[in-house]
DNA sequence: TGTACATCAGTGAACGCGCGTTCACTGATGTAC
DNA sequence: TGTACATCAGTGAACGCGCGTTCACTGATGTAC
């Protein structure tokens, strides 16, 4: 009885694959994707979306939200098949997960990453898991805070008014409660959030075409960025805990 | 007679104008934006602009010129306007120049720093444009090396593959040749790379909405993280040439 | 200086096209008794 | 188990629309003699 009807699973499929062909669409049309060339593709009639989907925008709203969790689930797998006691090699792989999908799924990353969809307002059911990829390099570096890391350069103080932002954001969301000394929480926020721009930066660079020309071996040019900002960030000064593997 | 006929004069405020108008169009249409719709701004009926433009894409082209000599003259203005021998001011003011020109220009800015538009090759043209910024970054880290700059970590060695890369594009460039000992010309370009990437990656967050809800004083914020970049780069360790001013 | 001709910016109509969305419908699947 | 009815995926036609581009044209500006 909770078993769901046939109708019930045939509806499921249709609505992948009809997801699935948009994905395909994406890579040639951008944003700007034609319901009825979907349809097209699907072997339906235009009208027939209409059963899956109230309109256009419903359906970019579901790449979108398809294409972040994707995203984040690329990374976080990548992250959690190294060893936690070892942050360099954590943030390293988070950026090889973040890095290989968006490479192989270029479109989508530039729907998610790219210039804003014109007149398509991002729903908020889009917001947390377009921030579990930061909230992932916090987690790397709040595990070093705990450990002892020291970031290579004294810390410059933050401004005021940005320091007052990150501890907002640090007591309103889930992150785990500072139980070291410091540098202070906020400061090491302000630091993940260097790396999570280094990495975006980095792969949109790639991805949207600015390396052509420059640099041809991108991955082993990313990866010596990335172990620079693990540098910077003193990743490598922490202490393993014991216990740790 | 080398002064321009009248009809010359007019025909150039023509052209500008329809440029005017398309950048308004940006605004709202993105890369999509319509010729009709220009036409009918302007007051002219559509096929008019075929006088002007061979077609759509050129009216692109030349949308996306401009906006790569208006970033990189707005970029140039600012660095300009700071001591030269003030390497971390430099690279604030440049930042800075960047910046408030992608947040007057949003849409202009989305056109050459966000999404490859959709079947829309970027002309030969665009590349040197393109480079302004990053060479005056280099420009920025090659003042520095000969007056002994220091990083703050001490640099991680590059791969050979893209120390190669970066050689070559140093020796076919018309940067200033390197007259310092150390650090090597490639591993300043190559943090020269690191500071691109950051400068762009946090205004690309910013003007694509990626700080909303989270940085709310984003100029503050900017700041702050382009003088850690500084710090990064050791530019306040570099000394003053005698005779700068 | 005046006239005859060439240039060319802009017009207006037309082309063929693809688009998102609506609506009344058909017929197969699912449900209640 | 069998029948009557409800649900609902998909059809097919139609709507009103805006698009890029072409073409023959008009009439004002510019040029050569």
């Amino acid at each position: 009885m909770s078993v769901p009807s046939l109708r019930a699973r045939v509806r499921a499929e249709t609505a992948e694959e009809i997801r699935a062909i948009a994905r395909r669409h994406l890579a040639t049309d951008g944003a700007n994707l034609s319901l009825r060339a979907v349809a097209r593709d699907a072997g339906l009639v235009p009208s027939a979306l209409y059963r899956y989907f109230p309109n256009r925008d419903a359906l970019l709203t579901a790449l979108i939200t398809d294409a972040y969790a994707a995203l984040a689930a690329s990374a976080k797998a990548a992250e959690a098949a190294v060893a936690r006691h070892d942050l360099p090699t954590r943030l390293l792989s988070l950026g090889h997960g973040v890095r290989s999908w968006a490479l192989d799924h270029p479109a989508e990353y530039a729907l998610i990453y790219g210039s804003p969809v014109p007149s398509y307002a991002a729903p908020p059911q889009t917001v947390g898991p377009a921030s579990e990829v930061v909230a992932a390099l916090i987690g790397i570096l709040f595990d070093g805070a705990e450990r002892g890391l020291r970031p290579a350069a004294p810390p410059r103080p933050l401004p005021a008014a940005t320091r007052a932002e990150l501890r907002r954001l640090m007591d309103q969301s889930p992150l785990v409660k500072p139980t070291w000394i410091e540098p202070a929480p906020e400061v090491v926020i302000a630091t993940a959030f260097t790396l999570w721009t280094q990495l975006f930066g980095l792969i949109s660079f790639e991805v949207f075409g600015r390396l052509n020309d420059l640099i041809e071996e991108r991955r082993e040019y990313f990866e010596h960025q990335m172990l620079v900002m693990a540098d910077f960030a003193g990743l490598a000064t922490a202490v393993p805990s014991p216990g740790d593997g």
